[in-house]
DNA sequence: CTGCTCGCTCACCTCGGGGTAACCACCCAC
DNA sequence: GTGGGTGGTTACCCCGAGGTGAGCGAGCAG
């Protein structure tokens, strides 16, 4: 989404988060790895609609910034893991207030 | 960012939230009505880059989407209000965890 | 008559995030 | 030799969010 950052309290805070979860489908690949590790080609099916290129990139960012880890397993055939750090365990905590918000409010039946 | 949602816990709770504060500039405008309502001009002036365009195309958006309230003053020269609904202020409540998160994490120094 | 403010709307263009498909090296099973 | 699965990379294209600038309708100031 790329949210404009402006001075302020924590709306600050708010856009660098943003920036960090910005990406088609980043919320969906911290939200599966939250369960548990997973390999390159298992989030790929786990997260259907999601193109290898994304996929790869958005993993890629997301190491960077340092929400997941990424460890190479060197056997036959190659083998990859994807998991959270302790921070992206953070900032999945901090979004579920966030997903809390738009279950109940914006889902048609929360019951 | 348009994420994309699938079956799950909360996180399509957190897809319709995103989707909803989706747009470059939703999460300012929704930080500055947080303070008080604010008029059109007052908000371009307060979140500095936005274009005239896009400012009156998201506030329809959160209007339509029951997190701000619009009001017309038939006076001359015309006057418009916007402020925030109570959804509004949850949503702002909800995102507040996330902001902390980004300014404890990401920021240089929040000290 | 001209210009200014206010709150928009419209037409046009740009730019980059994401989709598609092909390709890579490696090894195994058939 | 052919096919499949591993985890990618690369080139190319598309579309839509957002930026730009103009106009608009009312009224008041000069």
């Amino acid at each position: 989404m790329a949210v404009t950052r402006r001075p302020g309290a924590h709306e600050c805070g708010i856009a660098a988060a943003m920036s960090v979860i910005d990406g088609k489908w980043k919320v969906s690949l911290l939200w599966t790895l939250e369960q548990r590790p997973r390999r390159f080609g298992e989030l790929r099916r786990l997260v259907p609609g999601v193109s290898e290129k994304v996929l790869a990139a958005q993993l890629r960012e997301l190491e960077t910034d340092g929400i997941v880890h990424r460890e190479v397993f060197d056997e036959v055939p190659p083998r990859v893991e994807y998991s959270l750090t302790a921070l992206g365990q953070d900032l999945n905590a901090a979004l579920e207030p966030l997903g809390d918000w738009g279950a109940k409010h914006l889902l048609p039946d929360s019951a």
